[in-house]
DNA sequence: CCGCCGTTTCCACTGAGTGGAATTAGGGGG
DNA sequence: CCCCCTAATTCCACTCAGTGGAAACGGCGG
């Protein structure tokens, strides 16, 4: 009769695949283990029901059982895939080098980072430290996007109903100072338009700035340039703005010769 | 009738769950995109099926849709599932940064891993390099499970019923060379009993040591060291066996006291 | 403009999946 | 040491979500 079709008003799709999904999605960065009653709590799925998905993701290797027999965590294959998703993904291996070059370069920390629903994932982040053996990378950390430069340089690069979707859900996760967040947000957008970049210190003594990398067949992603324990100054995010926008240029060039 | 029951001589589990893990898994690292015919190749599973489920991933943004219509890849949902995986990790929480200061301090490289099939991955991989900037932290990467002395520490740390079931299966995998290589994987785990660890240079000029870190309600982990264009020698061997199996104790001793 | 090939949609069928209820297992306290 | 309490798992009848072969569609090359 029901030909996988809507199921709770939604569009097609595979109830179960969805749910397993969200199953693992329920696991955010620093939890550890998560029993089935505080997955069918996080979810909203019947108890039994997390109980045969979460078994069939421990078949398939996604999730590890821990001995104690009552919780899970998640299991290497997700790092794999991950590691798969990087490995494959063209516009990192084409500016992840360059990148690299210009962190060290510059003297400063560059990002490369596209959307997960309301946040952004970090492709990759270099962090430049004068120690250089401290230099770091880390990848698939999650920053809110209405917070972030990087996140108002994605909302700027994406088409305009996305937009106003995505607008309308942080309405719903911040119920005070929305408006003057929304504002802000807006004023980030304009400055994009105008200078190409635009600058948020989302973090005490950081500044921030970053640009959209916009490519036909790919989704948008957001380019950053950050420094730690500066003191903000309109002269500082001019000079880092045009590092930022010389250094997209140069990366748009080499992309759009794929 | 069937009430979530064996559907292809398998244990419970979710048949759409399970093939929709199996679609994620069909992206290998260094595969850009896939379009439906091609991972209905790969998975066996009916093209009509794989449409409707490479739709769903879709919408749970595991997948994206590249514009061209035709062809899929992974989204960075999976970067921030594996960061997830890997901040929640307590063993990699615990050692990482011991593994760090090892490094550095041995000038030699240093991973921890643990298995994803009949492959080791690494949860992380710090290369040692005296051009300390270029030092390179990797994680998701597999190598073969019974070609290196990770995957052979592994096999020496897990249970023996589960150690067989992987032999038949590397049997299974190379045709050839077969009856050497279970050998040789046989001298190593008895190396592992004898020394504590075992030594394979699985990459020409690399000489590698491993050795497993079992802990109760955690999945088999194996910790390895490593020096890049060396001669092999035991007296080095032997060195680097004793730093390991030196380090390998400070790691189980800190994680005893979790 | 017209085939051609791969993808998506359609559709009737049915067994995979569901979730409330019953059962079992664990672990904490008396 | 055993019993209770809590949480996970299994059971089960029901039914609709999922299936996959076939038909329709659509983009691309000629």
């Amino acid at each position: 009769m029901a030909q996988a079709r809507r199921y709770a008003g939604g569009v097609d799709g595979n109830r179960s695949l969805e749910r397993g999904i969200e199953i693992l999605r329920a696991f955010r960065p620093g939890v550890d283990t998560l029993g089935n009653g505080e997955i069918a709590e996080r979810t909203g799925l019947p108890r039994s029901t997390v109980s045969r998905l979460t078994r069939t993701l421990v078949n398939s290797g996604m999730l590890d059982e821990v001995r104690n027999q009552r919780t899970y965590r998640l299991a290497a294959s997700v790092i794999s895939i991950g590691h798969a998703m990087r490995t494959g993904s063209p516009v990192l291996n084409a500016i992840g080098p360059m990148m690299r070059a210009e962190s060290a370069k510059r003297r400063l920390n560059v990002g490369l980072a596209t959307a997960d629903r309301t946040m952004m994932v970090y492709l990759e982040s270099i962090r430049y430290s004068p120690r250089a053996a401290l230099r770091n990378v880390v990848a698939g950390q999650q920053v809110p996007m209405e917070l972030t430069s990087l996140g108002r340089a994605y909302l700027a690069g994406i088409a305009e109903a996305e937009r106003e979707q995505l607008l309308k859900q942080f309405k719903r996760r911040t119920a005070a100072a929305t408006k003057a967040l929304l504002t802000d947000v807006r004023r980030s957008i304009s400055a994009l338009e105008r200078d190409g970049y635009c600058a948020v210190s989302w973090q005490p003594a950081v500044l921030a700035v970053a640009t959209p990398i916009v490519l036909e067949g790919l989704p948008v992603y957001a380019l950053n340039m950050s420094l730690q324990n500066v003191e903000r100054s309109d002269a500082l995010t001019n000079e880092l703005g045009a590092y930022l926008t010389a250094f997209a240029a140069k990366c748009k060039e080499v992309l759009a010769g794929r």
